[in-house]
DNA sequence: AATCTTAGTTAGTGATCAATAACTCACATA
DNA sequence: TATGTGAGTTATTGATCACTAACTAAGATT
């Protein structure tokens, strides 16, 4: 393996710690086990990244990118609301699933006390997704699909709390299950209970 | 301060380190800050456990026992199965405010890689909490008061994605909400949607 | 008063961390 | 062919980490 442009070497460093953060956990991550990973010496890193942080700030904005992207992609998809919001929530469960260091780098210190300006752009990254999501509920509602006596937001963070629920569960039980796939069916139960109710059950 | 007996350092130093994993981080903790808390040196934590990891498993045996305990008391003090059920889950939802390290020690890597022992008994409590959440739903559904076209499991699963996701949204966001309250208000609007629906209204 | 137990100290250990300094060498261009 | 640029190295830094050994002194027991 011969040398690299400085692009493509940064790019690998912020792939391989996406990778790592999972395996080690952001707050175990060292400069050495991404340079192992990469197949640098540990110095290198610094030719790259003036310090570690830096290093975070670019994973950062890298998962802020992607994320953004997948949600213009599958909303240009679809026409109906309650597609749209399928869509949104299952393309979110299978970028967590893909990449899965994800919830652990929202819970991780490094985030939490080290970096606010991280914090800060993961919170207005979810608030977008919130923004999404509350607009194709309250589409759902004026369409008539969608019961009335429950405001929208709070269905959004409904729908929000299932996904990060969900993805906690999924990491803590050693990802036993298919993260989109029970999302999905979770998803499909909440939906059916955000509908407009059928007619009651009468007891025979 | 002079001496003090081994129980009860024993339990100080329990409690700082609850309070100190949420400030710096459960993987960001050392012994020399658990040792200034108490008001101790640093070697002097080793006199009263032999390994940093085990300071951790008394913590979490401590947050075990807290829980299970306050489940039981929360039980005991209700008859209604929806009241018990929001009684479970305000009562957890208090103790992660009372004790915000808990989410992150429970997704911290000093439990989820180092100790697998640890990892188990939490995942066992948290099936535990799930039991008995899906106990009291199918007691609603058996008294006529919640509808039957969703299994008790996916209820228990929605409600603990909620209070999980809303823990997250509550850590991200600085703590500006009151979680129990914020908590209670979504969980009224998700057991509403629970319940047999009322008659259709019909659009004038 | 003498003694024994035990909580706590001081002063270190080697390991590991992020970051730096000084260098080497590949390669494109003039 | 000479030269400058930039990717990468080796070697080392000071800080900090968990943990240990040897000692000290408080307080109960006799």
């Amino acid at each position: 393996m011969g040398r690299k442009s400085a692009d493509q070497r940064r790019a690998e460093i912020v792939t391989a710690t996406l990778l790592l953060a999972d395996e080690l956990g952001p707050d175990r991550l060292t400069t050495q086990a991404i340079a192992d990973a990469v197949g640098l010496t540990q110095a290198a890193i610094f030719r790259h990244f003036p310090t570690k942080q830096a290093v975070w700030r670019a994973v950062a904005e890298t998962i802020v990118e992607t994320m953004t992207t997948a949600w213009q992609t599958e909303l240009a998809g679809n026409a109906d609301p309650e597609l749209r919001l399928i869509a949104l929530i299952r393309v979110q469960l299978r970028q967590i699933e893909a990449n899965p260091a994800i919830p652990a780098i929202l819970h991780s210190r490094e985030l939490q006390t080290e970096n606010a300006e991280l914090r800060q752009s993961f919170r207005a990254l979810m608030m977008r997704f919130q923004g999404l999501l509350t607009a194709e509920l309250k589409s759902g509602q004026a369409g008539g699909a969608m019961r009335l006596d429950i405001e929208p937001e709070d269905c959004a963070a409904l729908l929000i709390s299932l996904v990060q629920g969900l993805a906690i569960r999924w990491s803590l039980g050693s990802r036993a299950f298919g993260l989109e796939a029970e999302g999905a069916r979770l998803l499909g139960e909440q939906l059916r209970l955000f509908h407009v109710p059928p007619p009651q059950e009468v007891k025979t």
